[in-house]
RNA sequence: GUGGUUGUAGCUCAGUUGGUUAGAGCGCCUGAUUGUGGUUCAGGAGGUCGCCGGUUCGAGCCCGGUCUUCCACCCCA
């Protein structure tokens, strides 16, 4: 292990990578604006009250805490019992931010004055988790979020969905969006006769496609539902679309979540799009406050999780003094669909870091002319390189092929006497003498740039 | 957080029941080409075997701890 190594889950990004992040990003974020929400940004670190209890038992253990600064053992008191948690809220008082979705809220309710309703916001920006990594999943990560705020019509699930299809659409990533409701999971629960147990029984029932439906069967029974019961529900849940929405009808479903997903579904399918809006009734997603429709999506050859999800929440920022302002939003898991895109190599070769022309120096007497030639390249828009040392051309030259640089200029004593200079195409192969003042002139007229 | 897994040259990996000086391919450097990359040829450099400790006459190999990677839980993007 080398001296300095770098903190669990975290990672570094070189230019290439860099660059084809920034090119999901830049997709995400023109939908993002071309449907009218505007960008927010929040601090990494909240206070960590603001987090703690928003998440579950599970999400509280996976938020990174911070030190107080200072003598944070001050305020321990002697002999105070070893106890992570009591402990954990004396000794720190902030927290980084381990989603998207409370920061916002906690803004709103600081910001209720100055809010326009419906508001729109986007924001990306990485979140972290104090998880143990595995592929696709990391402790500082990229969350691309959409919400907005002030209304309960379903249009607006309308429109994210169309959101999520016109990125992943942009993109050229087949995708799946799975859609389905709070509701009818709870009446999915109550049909069980385990309404009270509604959690568990979501828990169980999220695990279908990892541990198979016999074992879902065995551990809704262990958790108090009928056998009959269970049998009827997990042959619906092997359902899709019309034919599971029919069925949970049959079963006498009295909440109105069909109805929604239904509907919502109807009105997307009349817009175009590549990517497939689908009624899940396995989809079962944990978050506490999702109380409306609920979302996710998934790469369709991918070997890791959801590449985003999300969902509607009747009342976010109650916990945070401001009532009844419902909201629904989306989120993109920026880390997931760079993994997706790369396995299935589908981003733009035009995405690259490499300089157009390298100007390449024989002599320290030329080394002038060049970075003249250089700066007038830039003054041109054309990316351009000034290779520092008058070193062997041979390694000058294998730097440029190295960094994929397309055109080189070379000026040495022959081209200083003749007032010209060599202009190489490391593509083609070819080279040409033009005249420095030629060149010097309108140089886009000697180079091939796309 | 629980259980497992991985770590050998810059990269991908080999390394026999524990036994001399730890190897290969690719990459890198130098030269053939004193002003021409990508092909070829010749030569060369580079490793505290993740780290710490233990067993042993002797450890890359066995044992313990630790860090890291990946996997299954848990949960999620």
């Amino acid at each position: 292990m080398a001296k300095a190594s770098i903190a669990k889950g975290m990672r570094d990004f070189t230019s290439f990578e860099v660059l084809r992040r920034e090119y999901i990003i830049s997709v995400i974020r023109n939908v993002f604006e071309s449907f009218g929400y505007g960008p927010l940004e929040t601090p990494s670190m909240e206070n960590l009250e603001t987090l703690t209890g928003k998440y579950g038992d599970e999400g509280d253990k996976l938020i990174f805490r911070v030190l107080k600064s200072g003598d944070f053992l001050k305020s321990v008191p002697e002999n105070l019992e070893r106890n992570a948690s009591t402990w954990s809220s004396l000794i720190s008082d902030k927290a980084l931010r381990y989603d998207l979705t409370v920061p916002f809220a906690r803004f709103l309710a600081n910001n209720r004055n100055d809010i326009k309703l419906p508001f729109k916001r986007f924001q990306i920006q990485p979140v972290w988790r104090a998880d143990r990594p595995q592929k696709g999943r990391f402790r500082e990560f990229y969350q691309c979020d959409a919400d907005v705020v002030g209304s309960n019509s379903l249009w607006q699930e309308v429109e994210l969905m169309q959101m999520y299809a016109r990125v992943f659409d942009a993109l050229l990533l087949p995708v799946k969006i799975r859609i389905s409701s709070r509701r009818i999971l709870a009446d999915m629960a109550e049909f069980c006769g385990v309404g009270d147990r509604f959690m568990a029984f979501c828990i169980i029932l999220d695990k279908v496609d990892k541990v198979g439906v016999e074992e879902v069967v065995r551990q809704w029974v262990e958790l108090g539902v009928p056998t009959e019961k269970a049998q009827q529900l997990i042959d619906i849940i092997a359902l899709r679309g019309e034919p599971a929405v029919e069925a949970l009808k049959a079963l006498g479903a009295t909440g109105n979540g069909l109805e929604e997903v239904s509907w919502v579904i109807e009105k997307f399918s009349k817009f175009n799009s590549d990517s497939v809006l689908e009624f899940d009734p396995s989809l079962a997603r944990g978050l506490d406050y999702y109380t409306g429709c609920i979302f996710e999506v998934e790469a369709l050859n991918s070997s890791f999780g959801s590449l985003g999800g999300g969902g509607r929440y009747a009342d976010l920022t109650g916990i945070f003094g401001l009532k009844d302002v419902p909201g629904v939003g989306i989120s993109f898991g920026l880390d997931r669909i760079f993994l997706a895109l790369e396995e299935a190599d589908l981003f733009p070769d035009s995405i690259q870091d490499a300089p157009d022309v390298l100007g390449v120096q024989l002599s320290e007497d030329s080394a002038e002319t060049v970075f003249r030639v250089v700066s007038q390249l830039r003054e041109n828009c054309v990316i351009a390189e000034f290779y520092p040392d008058a070193v062997k051309l041979k390694k000058q030259l294998d730097y440029a092929h190295q960094r994929g640089i397309r055109y080189v200029v070379i000026i040495g004593e022959n081209e200083l006497a003749n007032n010209t200079l060599q202009l190489k195409d490391m593509k083609e192969g070819e080279q040409f003498e033009i005249d420095m003042e030629d060149f010097m002139e309108n140089p886009i007229n000697y180079l091939d740039l796309n």
